[in-house]
DNA sequence: TTTGCATTACGAAATAAATCGTATTATGAC
DNA sequence: GTCATAATACGATTTATTTCGTAATGCAAA
């Protein structure tokens, strides 16, 4: 598995990736109108921003077409792992329970979302 | 409880405060000094950095001797629910579940952590 | 007191990130 | 084909962050 290195996102690319994620792909306008929402920028700002992340491998794109739709190109999960365990090391000195500590004390998180973490800690317990 | 807003640190930021977390408080010095165990960057670099941290509110520092000993003036806890706030935020579609299953998952915790989680847990559900 | 050394102060350069203005291009309506 | 519109391309600027060179300062040993 060749794991072409890309680099970590910045704080705008982050944002950017997520509606990717949602809608599996967009074009820059879909993306920038739901960027509205949240923070003001204009639209040639993301524009610049998803060309950039295209030079650098974050995103594909189909410029088949006049109005180019981009994709995703690193996945949700290994973005996530990528930022959770750099966190792990640089705020919480290495211990992932910790940052899980931190996590549930602060947010709120449904019954459901409890159970679901439950049961992954027993799963995990019986591997030890 | 007036909560003077200081702003998020940076990276780099986040490295030193984790120094002074640790010992308490430190010179520039000593700062450097253990630094050096994991970066590479002059002396003079880091001195700027915690003058610049001291200029925006994140430390407080003694500066009666010759050598200046510094403190941090955020506490590591507040500091944790920031970046933990906005990461579930920007990466984790605002659930807290979602990011402990992540922590969770890849990295390994122990069985006496485990269960201080499923501590939390049970007291959380308990109160629903 | 003079010298040497460790420290702080300060300015500036290098790098990275975000923003935007303007020019160019493609497409569809007429 | 021409025009209006919406999109991309591109360069430049702004802002934030990191880095470091050099000067000034304080202190302690000789």
């Amino acid at each position: 598995m060749t794991n072409i290195r890309t680099p970590k996102p910045t704080e705008s690319e982050l944002e950017i990736l997520q509606v990717l994620w949602n809608n599996k792909q967009a074009s820059v306008r879909t993306v920038h109108e739901v960027l509205l929402k949240t923070k003001d920028a204009g639209y040639t700002t993301t524009l610049k921003l998803m060309q950039i992340m295209f030079e650098k491998g974050l995103v594909t794109r189909d410029d088949s077409n006049k109005t180019h739709i981009y994709q995703p190109a690193v996945s949700k999960e290994k973005t996530q792992k990528l930022f959770v365990n750099k966190m792990i090391d640089t705020l919480f000195a290495g211990s992932s329970a910790n940052l899980v500590l931190q996590a549930l004390g602060g947010h709120e998180a449904s019954k459901e979302e409890l159970n679901k973490i439950q049961e992954l800690i027993n799963q995990l317990k019986k591997d030890k």
